[in-house]
DNA sequence: ACAAGGGCTGTTAGCGGTAACGTAAAGCAA
DNA sequence: TTGCTTTACGTTACCGCTAACAGCCCTTGT
């Protein structure tokens, strides 16, 4: 093992891998990019000094001077959430080999935080950006409009986007699993979910829920909110609230899976009849339930897809101009509710 | 609401919001960044034009001039493993407040990925990068011992850093998991581990449990490792298999949470006396175990201290110079293991 | 009144690369 | 040979911003 060269004073640059080759620094630009023709001798000259030297590019001057960065911005509510890190795997996945790299930030469901956030990924003139939700601040909206990149708006179509847009729609899901709990002859259904105010998501599954009922004459018996937490705990906590409230229930819905698990778990324990006495569903399809004791009835939300589409937009570099796509979810009943 | 200049064809400069506001571009510079003099008015006249024409500083190349990057690189081998999400919370609180951005790029346990995602970073010339394990090329670590910037190894403390790290020794984690078990009576212990070969934490951990066995003369009696898939579901079916090939096991030690917690599903589902006849333990200490159905015993990572305190390491610059942070993690017994 | 000093703004010279173009040398057909 | 390509490089002029310094004007002390 050959020693390595001291940690350098000063950072190393294409002048100095160019002096150690003894070619202009364009050659080895050249070279280290793979553009433009070297001869193959001067090409390993090159290599050989980089590697030697131990020579990494430095992208900010190289996107400065070409006007491209590889980047791609992807903002999402939060990191915690296992929805948001499947859908980046879709992303990365997709970008794999364009050249494209994700770059992701957090917003905590905060639309000042996602301002910031939109706002520090753009002064980085990324090729794209990917954010999750429809809803922003009017200066949000502003800016993403005026970037000049290609704008992804993903997981939710009910809305206007700013350009593209990948999702489903979640009023139709919502009311979708509605009609399926009807269906099954249940009638005194309960919800239960998150406090969060700006999950917008969740509140539009919930509008279409209550739509669906309504078109049958019914509404929720009851309902129960949360926030924060260990989300299966809280499951099991807002059930036994709920049913110890009202215990003429037969169908709790959650606003996520998590929850939902927490909340089987709780009516398994206990030793209801489930589905027969009383039924459970979630929303998201997590790969977690395939563990539990009883498959818990959801609706996938296509992360992955959404993920790999809105990707393959951008690198596209949304040529073919702004897109709608709405993905159908599928309903997956499981265990937890009774066949009609 | 007053209407929106139109996209403009060529993206804004300093120019554009000094020509708007009839300074000099330094100064709008000044006043954009909050930094040196500007008198109030002058102040007000910019950020209003900046305001109206939709102006985002270009930060390629206001880095390539001031030669600083507020950003800083976390590499990590998974986002689907609950476990990283969580120290990248840390890290992202710590970082919030002083200026500093986290950039994330994930690896799959590759080192070959892992190598290129640093030389990514790298080219970048970030303020810093924190990464996790100990374990990379030859050619990764140069680059990071080159890179002149505080580097950050997270996770574990078993080895040598580059520069510093922060984490819990997984070889004292397994040992002394191992002790309390075997203090607690069970002799006919199994291991249920992941079979990934990168995952060098897990194989440390499962070394200092077996050196902790083999110091009162036992060994493990079986086990049973897996790949891929839903964890929860193949904690099930590993528990499954296991026990019907080695029904004289008397406790399982799953080398995570999740896949524990499966197994402790399955066992309950089984109607097994836990912890009487078997004992259950994982590692991690995730949230999601609060809310079964009975607390598995495990060990906490500190993963949100790791990313807190990594943070603040490169926050500070790594001013102080190279440091070895060794967390201590706290033994959790939960309901999985007897009372001794 | 005049020098000294501070507040505010402008000017200049890069930062480290790359696009675009220029050019010497070699290859090649007529 | 000539003239035209092609190959393999080098030169030049930026990219958009900021550090460093220069300069102006007004205050303040003596």
């Amino acid at each position: 093992m050959t020693t390595l060269p001291p940690p350098p004073r000063r950072a190393l640059t294409l002048r100095d891998v160019s002096e150690a080759s003894g070619v202009s620094e364009m050659t080895v630009s050249r070279v280290l990019r793979n553009r433009g023709d070297v001869s193959a001798p001067t090409r390993a000259r090159v290599m050989e000094a980089a590697r030697a030297l131990g020579y990494v590019p430095n992208k900010i001057a190289g996107a400065l001077a070409s006007q491209r960065v590889n980047l791609v911005g992807v903002v999402i509510p939060s990191l915690s959430n296992m929805v948001f890190p499947e859908v980046m795997s879709g992303i990365a996945d997709q970008l794999d080999g364009t050249g494209l790299q994700p770059v992701v930030g957090v917003t905590n469901y905060l639309p000042e935080r996602e301002e910031t956030v939109v706002y520090e990924m753009l002064s980085w003139r990324p090729s794209g950006l990917i954010l999750a939700g429809l809803e922003h601040t009017d200066a949000c909206r502003a800016m993403l409009a005026q970037a000049g990149v290609p704008i992804v708006e993903i997981m939710d179509t009910d809305g206007t986007p700013i350009d593209s847009a990948v999702g489903i729609s979640h009023i139709r899901a919502g009311r979708q699993m509605a009609e399926a709990i009807i269906a099954a002859g249940y009638r005194r259904i309960a919800f239960l979910g998150t406090q969060m105010p700006n999950d917008y998501r969740a509140k539009k599954r919930l509008e279409g829920f209550e739509e669906a009922l309504a078109r049958v004459g019914l509404s929720l018996v009851d309902r129960e909110f949360y926030s924060g937490g260990s989300a299966l705990l809280k499951g099991r906590e807002m059930t036994e609230a709920l049913l110890a409230r009202s215990p003429e229930v037969d169908f709790l819905y959650y606003s996520n899976d998590m929850i939902g698990a927490g909340g089987l778990l709780y009516c398994l324990d206990k030793g209801f009849d489930v589905p027969g006495k009383i039924g459970l569903a979630g929303f998201n399809g997590v790969e977690l339930l395939d563990g539990l004791p009883r498959r818990l009835a959801t609706m996938d939300a296509c992360r992955l897809e959404i993920g790999k589409t809105a990707a393959e937009i951008i690198a596209k570099g949304g040529a073919v101009g702004p897109q709608i796509i709405t993905l159908t979810p599928i309903l997956q009943p499981g265990d937890t509710i009774r066949s009609a």
